[in-house]
DNA sequence: AAAATCATGTAATCGGTTACATGATTAT
DNA sequence: ATAATCATGTAACCGATTACATGATTTT
């Protein structure tokens, strides 16, 4: 169970209410955790019962109320002795591969048409992160950043996003020229 | 849920037992799915019982005997509808990036070590994947074997597998190479 | 006035993991 | 004999999603 570890390590990164990190809960740890409100709610709740967050009640005058949960001593103990235990394997689920698998022979073309729309929401999220990005760097080089900057988790955590991504949309591409390559076979095929 | 698409997509490749699949399951959707024999007995029964699939005993001399699940037509018209279904957003885990967010700058020793555990991991995916990718190309070239296979489907989906793990590796590397130069800094820093 | 967004939660359900149970067969 | 591997399952628990409920505030 490393919800509460996702939450704690989002909580490094400054205070944050329920609403906040659920809306930006998966851009902040780019792309290696998520989870709904109806999860992080009653998580937040635990935290901050077992003292490892604490709430503050936040009056606001625009918009409703909001309860911000800051990291404690402890919760930052608790995280300092997680980081040393072993990780269990990485694990992805990703139903559009499976349909690629399963389709890319039968159906190309609704694989093509899924393919395009993953195409759109990766190239989205790599906007957003290039902007973080850019945002962290503040005008330094890679280089420069990772002597001079007080933390650089946050930024290797982007870099694989970032790369993660890139890698995905290449995949895309080449499966994308791997059907049309196919289309044009089979409508002028070269049988023996 | 799309675990039982994600059998009947396995069985596209051949029939297979419960245990069969189990042991070989995230090496033949090549890291897109993963499921346990706790999982996979129940919904193989299942997948038996509404049709999409066939089940039959076979007895074996040299080992326990076994119950081999074959797809169906039904089990094929089923994953054909499902292939032209929308596709929910890829999900990833990993807790070994989120200890890298959370512990790079307070235990980089203990981040080092399971960095390198984690690339030995990556390697020998990618050995097993490469394998495969021999196997299943038989000396054509990729080109070659897209103009003439019978089936791509499984080829993307490997295709998929290496780039992913290729990316990883070189994301390990990035970040150990960054913790290195961060701790040659503290051991010489350079003070303003 | 209606719709969208901000904000926090609960309940029911579903999916996935861990632990347990059993037994055949093979290798050491 | 013992351990490892092959083989199939069940039960209990935990984690995650979906649906529901409520209400403030802002925008259209």
């Amino acid at each position: 169970m490393s919800l509460r570890h996702a939450i704690l390590t989002a909580l490094l990164d400054g205070d944050a209410s329920g609403y906040e990190l659920a809306k930006h809960f998966d851009l902040s740890v780019a792309n290696f955790w998520h989870a709904l409100p109806a999860q992080l709610y009653p998580e937040l709740a635990r935290l901050d019962a077992e003292g490892l967050a604490q709430s503050t009640d936040v009056a606001q005058d625009r918009r409703p109320n909001k309860r911000v949960y800051a990291i404690t001593d402890a919760g930052r103990a608790e995280l300092r002795q997680w980081v040393a235990k072993p990780s269990k394997p990485m694990s992805v689920k990703d139903e559009l591969v499976l349909r690629v698998r399963s389709g890319a022979d039968s159906d190309p073309e609704a694989i093509a048409e899924a393919l395009q729309h993953r195409r759109h929401v990766s190239v989205a999220k790599l906007d957003g992160y290039r902007a973080m990005q850019k945002q962290m760097l503040r005008g330094r080089n890679e280089e420069e950043f990772l002597r001079s900057a007080r933390r650089i988790g946050p930024y290797l955590t982007l870099l694989g996003g970032i790369a993660l991504e890139q890698e995905h949309l290449q995949w895309i591409d080449h499966v994308q020229a791997a059907l049309d390559s196919r289309r044009q076979a089979r409508h002028a095929p070269t049988p023996a």
